[in-house]
DNA sequence: ATAAACTATAAAGTATACTTGAATGTCAAA
DNA sequence: TTTGACATTCAAGTATACTTTATAGTTTAT
């Protein structure tokens, strides 16, 4: 498919997933060349770019994001390497979990504050 | 207490701490200035400069974070208005826990591949 | 008293993740 | 066939969140 098509299942810009693949984060698999110099996509590209979209929303940068793809492929690293780096990036973001509980906790002491205020109003 | 007494107590570096003032994330509550120039911030700074930390971990930007501070104290926005902006937040923070939970859950099943290919290759 | 350590400001530089602009090429429909 | 929509590249611009550099004033220790 072409990249405007992908845009549309993707919600993401052109520029945006040309930029993608300069960094490297999509391969022989999401896209091709064709005659004409456009690019041509592949149902795996969908895929794979909402699955960036998660990570990336998740807290990751493009290059950790890039790094976890790689790996996902690689028997460059030797296992126990990648077991390693996979449990560390599981510890990250269990970190991150408990930052965002704790804001959110926050938040919801705000809340309730307001909500009171509210109800004391009306009586 | 001097700007470097602080760095020790938040983690963050000097100039990071004058441009969170300069950014406006912090005021007279925290900081005041003394005969010779010099910050001098109240213990009130720690907590408020670990709070943003916190938050800005949680994956909100400086400007979400003022917003939030700035609600906290703020009759400025009306009761609703505020109970809205605070509604809106929330659902942000699900979101991304959802998110998070979903990178995680890859993560976990990448994981688990890389353990048993471990477990097949020791049997 | 003077060097070392700390403080200040202002401006420029950096990294990340894009977005925008300029110039050009390709294709499909009227 | 020519106009409009879509594609290409490359370079420059933008926003966020800092960091670094340069210059200068202040305080502390010896």
């Amino acid at each position: 498919m072409k990249i405007h098509v992908l845009t549309q299942k993707t919600g993401l810009q052109p520029p945006t997933i040309r930029y993608y693949e300069k960094e490297g984060l999509l391969d022989r698999r999401h896209v091709e060349r064709r005659d004409n110099n456009y690019r041509d996509y592949t149902e795996d590209a969908v895929e794979h770019l909402l699955l960036i979209k998660r990570v990336q929303a998740a807290g990751f940068t493009l290059k950790e994001i890039k790094a976890i793809m790689k790996e996902e492929e690689g028997n460059k690293l030797e296992l126990s390497r990648a077991i390693e780096f996979l449990q560390k990036k599981m510890k990250e973001m269990d970190r991150r979990k408990r930052e965002l509980e704790q804001s959110q906790s926050l938040l919801a002491r705000m809340l309730a504050n307001k909500l009171a205020l509210l109800e004391k109003n009306e009586t």
